[in-house]
DNA sequence: CAACAAAACGTTACCGGTAACAAAAATGTA
DNA sequence: TACATTTTTGTTACCGGTAACGTTTTGTTG
């Protein structure tokens, strides 16, 4: 009996989603005109074309795209590799690139893992490795994570960071430096002459691309950073950076690499008994949402992480499609709030 | 742009990865005994046992998962739903389940949504149909995602939220609500009175279960909150919510839901002219890293997003595992810092 | 040592798609 | 009308694993 079959489907106990098969039965045709449909290059005759279609709508049919990507060899996922998603920046990021990624088809599978442990980024790569990704989007670019890539010798797309290295030639994405030197033109205009910089760890790129930027922008100016004193990101050390100085050390500035740091570092000032911004500014990177909230409100440069995690993403699938990626800058703008005031 | 140090594929002849079929080859025994070793339930000779091993490390074989879950309709995937990655207490509980994930050989599959917009969360869901994924851990619990969730009917373990409608009967996770008795014993003890409560959008669960929870605790004490002013989780909102309070209200403390709230809210006080702690007490939720260093410092409860991260994967697994999850408790601990005193 | 059970191993089919090629149908041209 | 050409459709063989079952080897027992 012909209802035979649609029976059996209905109520069998593990009701599995239709495949192309079913929908090609159902429609009268091949599975490979299914399949042709599906992938949208033509060639199926409007009158099959509809009746497919019709079944496709009808059973409720969806890809399943373990095997697409077993059949094809291409995965329609990207693998993200990141330190701290707690952190707001690279939060965002991970956000743009995640929406960027839905826009595309893909996927992003979330690894974090803590770039100091050797051992946790070797397994984190292993993993990476065993997943079949079409590619790889490392946003915690420091000096390890590169090195532990190197030795991995991935055979498929990779974007460290975001951010180039711009002390190793040209970055295919250029980001977070873009407005450094505005602010410190309007630092210099108000008379600043004596800057601190609170820069990020060593190790990472994006830290050292900051802190170049700072210095060219001051060497513009016939400048240079009073102090260069490295922190961790953290509030904390913004805090300590600051304590670290000596007492007797005058300056009338201090630019952190990012907003937490800065508000770090204003709350050392404050006990230190200077006023922020009467004794000293201070300028932060970021614009982390409550950067327009804090005591005083703070003067910045705001990112646009997620357009970031767009760009970094869309930089990636160029190179994953073959095409060749192009640079992209993404905008900084300073943001100009009570923390900063005349020298 | 140089090529020199950006890692890509490298284009070789097609060397494709060595499937279990070379394995066997080079071991002289047949795939299938490959197989049953990589499963390790026995039944395989010491000696073909060590000559498999052996054929796998020298050619560096790796299982491919798509193959794998293709053939067991078994994915090692977990999909995340996740609406603000940008905030700090969504990142981190992310980051804790991609590390248990991690630990359990699952990757996590990040899609943000917006939760507010209908057409976006259906398509997050119609992704989530596609990607075989083994459960759904949703992390933004808000009524239009649960709505949406019931419509879609997965067949597959979901996780709302990692945190049960508490007016809703018993949660498997119970979160953020843990510390809040403590918090109103700290300010009563300090003689407040009346306190008014920033919740966070009506709409979210844990903003329900968190001003429930302030007004269970002030009942105890015979007391009830002053008023209930809905934000948004921004410290923006926070700012209007005080704003918005009638200039005669007397009022000796604020809490607020989470810490962006209350940092906004500390800044409307102070621009009313009152001071805090002084005039007015301000507590907040969630202990963000920024906490320890506002002005000033804020008192508030510590969530370990963390865990409740690792806690909610396992949650998830051992549904996934057919075991019977076992209801969890994130500990919270109340932090006690300079933006409460006296009243 | 034969008979039989258990363990080890191999063969074949299948998961749900795509690729490559063969076959059939439709179209154009002499 | 016949033939060459193009378009559309169908067949078969994979992708890299696992499942189910069949076969051989090994071990146990009477």
């Amino acid at each position: 009996m012909s209802d035979g079959d649609r029976l059996h489907a209905a109520d069998s106990p593990v009701l599995r989603p239709p495949t192309i098969y079913d929908v090609a039965r159902l429609a009268g045709v091949s599975h490979q005109t299914v399949s042709r449909l599906l992938k949208g290059d033509g060639g199926v005759k409007p009158a099959n074309r509809e009746r497919v279609l019709s079944a496709i709508e009808q059973l409720g049919y969806r890809p399943n795209l373990t095997a697409r990507s077993l059949a094809t060899r291409r995965s329609h996922r990207v693998a993200v590799l990141t330190q701290e998603l707690g952190q707001v920046g690279p939060g965002k990021v991970v956000q743009g690139a995640a929406e960027e990624a839905r826009l595309h088809g893909f996927v992003l599978d979330i690894i974090t893992l803590d770039v100091g442990d050797r051992s946790n980024v070797e397994q984190g790569i292993r993993m990476v490795n065993q997943q079949d990704v079409a590619g790889i989007l490392a946003l915690a670019s420091t000096d390890e994570l590169r090195a532990a890539f190197d030795r991995a010798d991935f055979r498929i797309p990779v974007l460290m960071g975001g951010e180039g290295d711009e002390a190793a030639g040209g970055p295919p994405l250029r980001v977070s430096t873009v407005a450094i030197p505005q602010l410190v033109d309007h630092l210099v205009t108000l008379g600043h002459r004596s800057i601190v910089h609170i820069a990020g760890p060593k190790k990472w790129v994006a830290a050292r691309n900051r802190a170049l930027a700072f210095e060219s922008a001051l060497a513009r100016h016939g400048l240079e950073l009073a102090r260069t004193v490295h922190g961790d990101w953290s509030a904390a050390s913004g805090h300590a950076a600051i304590a670290s100085l000596p007492a007797s050390m005058r300056f009338t500035a201090v630019c952190a690499a990012n907003d937490q740091m800065a508000l770090g570092a204003m709350l050392a000032l404050q006990e230190r008994g200077l006023a922020v911004p009467a004794d000293v500014s201070v300028t932060g990177i970021d614009d982390i949402p409550e950067a327009a909230y804090l005591v005083p409100p703070l003067t910045t440069v705001r990112m646009n992480s997620e357009e970031q995690g767009h760009l970094a993403f869309r930089n990636l699938l160029a190179q994953i499609n073959g095409d060749t990626p192009s640079p992209i800058m993404v905008e900084g703008r300073v943001i100009i709030r009570r923390s900063t005031a005349a020298a």
